[in-house]
DNA sequence: CTTGAAAACAACCATCA
DNA sequence: TGATGGTTGTTTTCAAG
């Protein structure tokens, strides 16, 4: 049965919008039980949300790079990602092995702006950083494996997770 | 008055399934107004699609890495991104300046996956890969800035864009 | 998980400001 | 561009079975 759990993913991956009755449709199943299992999944945080998906060219952001930064300082307390939360340029970042500290995914609309972005990041997480730039995105933010995975089942079913962290 | 544009898309990528009268109360428009931005902002390409955001923890996909590749043999024709387009664990696709030539986020069950995956980005591809290990991830995917950008306007209007690519 | 019925909503349409 | 108002079919939601 959690084959139609997976299905269910799937499809709302692909196209969010999707009516609850097209949903139903498509995994064989009552408008009611697909609903139901929509806010199952909805709930144990196996779906976390909805967004659009938006152009970064339309948005005038069309310059993407990769930041890896790494503390000036190593002996002071690691707080990059709350020092750099508010910069709405940060579209990601990921905390990593080897030698850098962070990796930021950043979305910019000219290298002026990357330049300065760069300049209020080093100086807001004392940081240094080592910039990659992304010259083309042959395919991004594609709908998941889906395995069938041994437990899509309820762990804790307490409070919900506190913050963000979607991976680790 | 593209204010409001920018309004709608903020609402829309921080909750891909707001209604249309939820939408307009936000915006402080009436329903019809709102809906006719929406599809216009579709028809241009703005807003690509929605989708369902997930927890790949719950879906059994807690290891996420970037692998950095680089062509075995740079003499040969580049088509790395085809020749692993198939490879479901492969979220994103970014071509890169600097010493790779491509980097890939991916989302595997383990390390031995990891391990698989790299055996087969390798063989499939022809390349030679440097991974770097997400340990975890503070933000991800966050709603892009949104300035005032100078042209949200229409520039072709023609039958929109091929296939992928979000981000030069 | 299903059915079925009520309430809400989306999608369309005019007309007017 | 946007507001109103009206109409129709769909969707969501809820109560039972």
């Amino acid at each position: 049965m959690e084959e139609i759990d997976r299905a269910i993913i799937a499809a709302l991956t692909a196209d969010g919008r999707l009516s609850y009755t097209d949903l139903a449709e498509r995994v064989g199943l009552s408008v009611s039980a697909v609903h139901q299992r929509v806010r199952r999944l909805e709930q144990r945080g196996v779906i976390k949300g909805y967004a659009a998906r938006v152009s970064f060219e339309a948005l005038d952001l069309p310059l993407t790079a990769f930041v890896a930064i790494r503390p000036f300082d190593p002996s002071q307390p690691d707080d990059a990602p709350e020092r750099l939360a508010h910069l709405p340029e940060i579209d990601s970042c990921y905390s990593v092995a080897g030698e850098d500290f962070y990796l930021l995914l950043v979305r910019v609309a000219s290298p002026a702006d990357l330049e300065r972005l760069l300049q209020e990041i080093r100086t807001a997480a004392n940081v240094t950083t080592r910039t990659t730039v992304v010259l083309s995105t042959p395919y991004e933010n594609r709908s998941p494996k889906i395995s069938a995975e041994p437990q899509l089942r309820v762990r804790s079913r307490g409070s919900g997770e506190p913050a963000g962290s979607s991976a680790g």
